[in-house]
RNA sequence: GCCGAGAUAGCUCAGUCGGUAGAGCGAAGGACUGAAAAUCCUUGCGUCCCCAGUUCAAUUCUGGGUCUCGGCA
């Protein structure tokens, strides 16, 4: 059943400038954020994942920004769960969830839902993991034949978490994700999207990680690095980069680069993503466009009465 | 200036015993249902440095030139 609660999305790649713009639409929507951001809800990493300043924070309430630590496993289904209640609970105040962030999965799950699935078995995980993709494969093509005809021979990860579904519950995943479901359709939702020509993008993931470095990412990596790191954790850019650098395997030069190249990756798949989703209203920022301009537009974008076909 | 090595895809380079060429990286596009800032898939005509010669045919051989990098002065 629908409701006529507002949520109103605010997505795109990494370095288009969400947060700032965030800031200011928050207060003209009643709003407060929640994060879509798998990174963010680490609460050591505090310039790696780039996070909205404290003093952004308090001009504005956040959710979902250092929920766990590190150290813990976190994932789409914990995102989706916690980020249910954030939602209950701001609506429960009169006022206005704002979803903003990068995380594609992230904003699936909480949209369209995640399949009734068993949890990651980190065990299973670590006896599957030493096993070839090929044999893997081979073992998901006898039980699962479905789900392996939609994954790719090589995707090890895609593989092994079919064979967790199959193993830990007798039901194959592909049987399994026939049923979800998420809170389209539920509230009255909008999905703004931000964007940039890919140019200018790649050109203030340069300033950004310039800055983060400036900011003391590598003094933040080191003491990351003295934790036992979840496999999430570990993978934020810039640890493994700048922890290769403190290893010796290269200089720090070298680690800014790659952690502007991997970067630059990233802002790709999260276009891929996003570009596919075409509940997505795309609003392109120019230039010389400043923050209150992009909010304005946004506002425009949002009095409109909704596309064709949303209810 | 002399000696040597090299000049091939945006970059690093392989190769063609003479029949106009291919890897890695980058780049672009795509997939994505509990690791997602993860994982995976697809896409390679480019004056093979320039000029001349030999040849049916030269990027490949020969000669000359230009440039680059080493070493010696």
């Amino acid at each position: 059943m629908k409701n006529s609660l507002a949520v109103i999305f605010l997505v795109g790649p990494t370095a288009v400038g969400k947060s700032a713009v965030a800031l200011e639409l928050a207060p003209l929507l009643n709003a407060e954020i929640i994060s879509c951001d798998a990174m963010q809800v680490y609460r050591e990493a505090l310039i790696a994942s780039d996070k909205p300043s404290l003093e952004m924070r308090e001009r504005v309430k956040h959710h979902l920004i250092d929920v766990v630590s590190v150290e813990d496993e976190f994932n789409a289904a914990r995102y989706r769960e916690l980020a249910l209640v954030s939602m209950a609970q701001i609506h429960a105040r009169g006022r206005v969830p704002l979803v903003v962030g990068g995380s594609g999965m992230y904003m699936m799950a909480l949209l369209d839902g995640l399949f009734e699935g068993p949890e990651a078995d980190l065990q299973l995980r670590v006896r599957l993991s030493s096993h070839e993709a090929e044999d893997l494969y081979a073992e998901l093509k006898h039980v699962d034949p479905v789900a392996a005809e939609k994954i790719a021979p090589n995707d090890k990860k895609r593989i092994m978490r079919a064979l967790e579904v199959f193993e830990t519950t007798g039901v194959p995943i592909s049987e399994q994700q026939k049923k979800r479901e998420g809170i389209w359709g539920k509230y009255d939702i909008r999905v703004i999207g931000l964007e940039r020509p890919r140019e200018e993008l790649y050109r203030r993931v340069e300033v950004r990680v310039d800055e983060m470095l400036h900011r003391g990412l590598v003094d933040e990596v080191r003491s990351l690095l003295t934790k036992k790191l979840s496999s999430t954790g570990s993978k934020i850019i810039g640890v493994p980069e700048v922890k290769g650098a403190l290893n010796g395997a290269y200089d720090l030069d070298k680690a800014r680069e790659l952690i502007k190249l991997h970067t630059r990756h990233y802002v790709k798949r999260q276009m891929t993503w996003f570009r596919k989703d075409k509940r997505i209203e795309w609003l392109m920022i120019g230039q010389d466009d400043t923050v209150s301009v992009v909010v304005d537009k946004i506002m425009g974008l949002l009095n409109e009465v909704a596309p064709n076909g949303r209810t």
